[in-house]
DNA sequence: CCTTCCATGGCAAACGTTCTCCGAAGACTG
DNA sequence: CAGTCTTCGGAGAACGTTTGCCATGGAAGG
């Protein structure tokens, strides 16, 4: 029954097989009693264009490679699941490529994919600086889009959430909470939401407390760091000394650090509260849930697929467009203080969407 | 420097494309001095060559299609990640395609691969009973692996974890710990992991108490419905009719449960002990942590990406293969009684590998 | 009625490989 | 030394599409 081709078909309708691809793809008119034929016998036969040959021909595979450090990183799997059904919905498929935060490994897959003639990228860096090269040599070949993560300034277009805006909505929630002793539990290096949440955090934090911008504690993204955290920052320190919110840079983080505030005895929020930033389910189940930052995860999807199409790939190409999505707060009973009883549930909805070049 | 051809390169080293496709491929020998002059040329022109044309010709894309229900499931990540390494390392490219439990939308992305000529498909099924015939009909094209989940007996081959095994692992773990009324907290319906790991359960539960195969609650694979459970199992009864122990029939039951249990004050492992399945990443995150049965998740991917190969597809085929893998007890907090000082870390990794036809 | 022009359909050349023939040598064997 | 084998290289036909170009025929316009 497979291997039905185009020849058969133009054979059962009696025309030749240029008729029948034009009928299929519509590419010039076709008179209606043949295309009527045509049709049948697509039908009759189950007639199912072979990609491989389209692709061969038209020089579009209609493919799309999609790189990423780790899949198991807990934010990923719903952007993956996003940028796959806007993909699909699209007639486009995703070859996936998980390069286990090694950007030798990423280089490798991005030419293995440039190699399998995909129209496009996808990428989320593994390293601001490592990953620089073989992201531009790539993107020197087909449109590449750079995705949440950047890696360089000017080497292809991006999209990601508008960290300095989430970390804003965080330091206002905080402050209508009525928190003053903050302390930021962040990510050192260079990559962009480490940097940008860190930045926001010192530029903002003054408002509430002049200290506040100078304290900050850096690690890495994860739940071990959020826990050694607070065993620097909190614990065997005199209640004074103690902050009275964690501003943590991810969810990741302040799941560590609300475990080890627990265990050693602190009352979150009531002695102090606690903030993450993505909300990745965890910060749901982690008990108090984690108020946090919600990424716009469907719309950076749309996003990035909408600026795949579009880019003329090579010299004339304009300049590199750099697109920040508005994230927003949700509220959860990590930091909804006893004493504010009217704790806004979550901030409405802005979406600026600022577009700008770099 | 993009698109160099064969052509290309046979006219830069002054031989026909035939030779050096030949040199490339190694499918006959050629004359030392050729050879040498054809690999310059490969080098210096920098040609790589074109997997779409190779693909029509050889009718072999190298690319293995990956259909799985929701890649949001905490379990799937990692099982995604080592299927990638196992396949790359192999050079075969993974489409991937999420079907958000869908079986109708599951059936689309099948016969969607199956028009972009994948090699194989690795499979696992939204739905026991749904996926059925579609899963078939694109196992009668190509040769198709069923992971973690079956869809009904022979229908394809398939790799997976020995469930039965996994829970007798619980149950002697907790009969050693000295647990003697338990329960378990498990799902309806009839797919495989939800039937085996209860049917193990009421068989295996009855050696400690002869009331405990009956003590079965079944709701979802969820968060949700660990609390619920623990609502109805637990709270306001006597303490007399609690059971010592919840034997859940995944890690998301297990960390709901766990988290009402706190809520409600209960002491774990003191009071009750909670057990798991799978090892999600979540599962040593909760509080206390959950011991739970590891799945052999490279080797389930690697049985897999062996599998794909050695099928010849069509009727031929002899039996249905049903691979199952041995798991592993990992011993956390959450059991891990005071009065059992001699808690067993883990028990010895045995992998008799079960082979058997169906 | 003859020209010009659409509207429609077919032929055949691509796309970049792989692989089957064929032919021309040189290396053996009898 | 003639015949047969082996070894190496090239020509060219596929693989299943898309598409530029030409042919045909009828309609429209002069």
């Amino acid at each position: 029954m497979a291997d039905v081709t185009l020849h058969d078909v133009a054979r059962a309708s009696g025309c030749s097989v240029s008729t029948v691809s034009r009928v299929l793809a519509g590419s010039r008119p076709v008179g209606a009693a043949t295309a009527a034929r045509v049709r049948k016998a697509v039908e009759d036969l189950g007639y199912r264009p072979n990609h491989v040959a389209r692709a061969l021909r038209s020089r579009s595979t209609g493919t799309i490679g999609l790189v990423l450090p780790q899949i198991t990183n807990p934010f990923y799997p719903t952007l993956v699941r996003e940028l796959t059904y806007a993909l699909h919905a699209d007639e486009r498929a995703v070859l996936l490529a998980d390069c286990d935060d090694d950007p030798l490994a990423e280089a490798g897959h991005l030419s293995a994919l440039l190699d399998r003639q995909v129209d496009a990228l996808l990428v989320i860096p593994a390293h601001e600086q490592h990953s620089r090269a073989a992201v531009a040599a790539a993107a020197a070949r087909v449109p590449l889009v750079l995705l949440d993560r950047g890696c360089g300034p000017g080497v292809a277009d991006s999209v990601a959430v508008d960290n300095a805006a989430g970390m804003a909505l965080v330091l206002e929630h905080l402050a209508v909470e009525g928190c003053r002793r903050l302390c930021f539990v962040g990510a050192s290096g260079t990559a962009s939401a480490a940097a940008e949440r860190r930045a926001a955090y010192e530029a903002g934090a003054g408002v509430l407390d002049p200290e506040a911008p100078g304290r900050v504690a850096l690690g890495d993204f994860s739940v071990a760091w959020g826990r050694a955290a607070v065993d620097r920052i909190w614990a065997g320190r005199p209640a004074a000394e103690r902050p009275d919110a964690l501003v943590c840079a991810n969810d990741l983080i302040a799941v560590g650090a609300l475990q080890r505030l627990r265990q050693l005895g602190a009352d979150v929020p009531g002695e102090v509260a606690v903030t993450g930033f993505d909300d990745i389910p965890l910060a749901d189940l982690a008990d108090p849930a984690v108020t946090t930052v919600r990424q716009p995860v469907a719309e950076l999807a749309a996003e990035a697929a909408r600026l795949l199409d579009r880019r003329p790939v090579g010299e004339q190409a304009g300049p590199r467009r750099s697109i920040r999505l508005a994230p927003r707060l949700v509220v959860r009973a990590s930091t909804s203080r006893p004493s504010a009883s009217h704790t806004p549930k979550s901030v409405p909805r802005t979406r600026p969407e600022t577009e700008s070049a770099q």
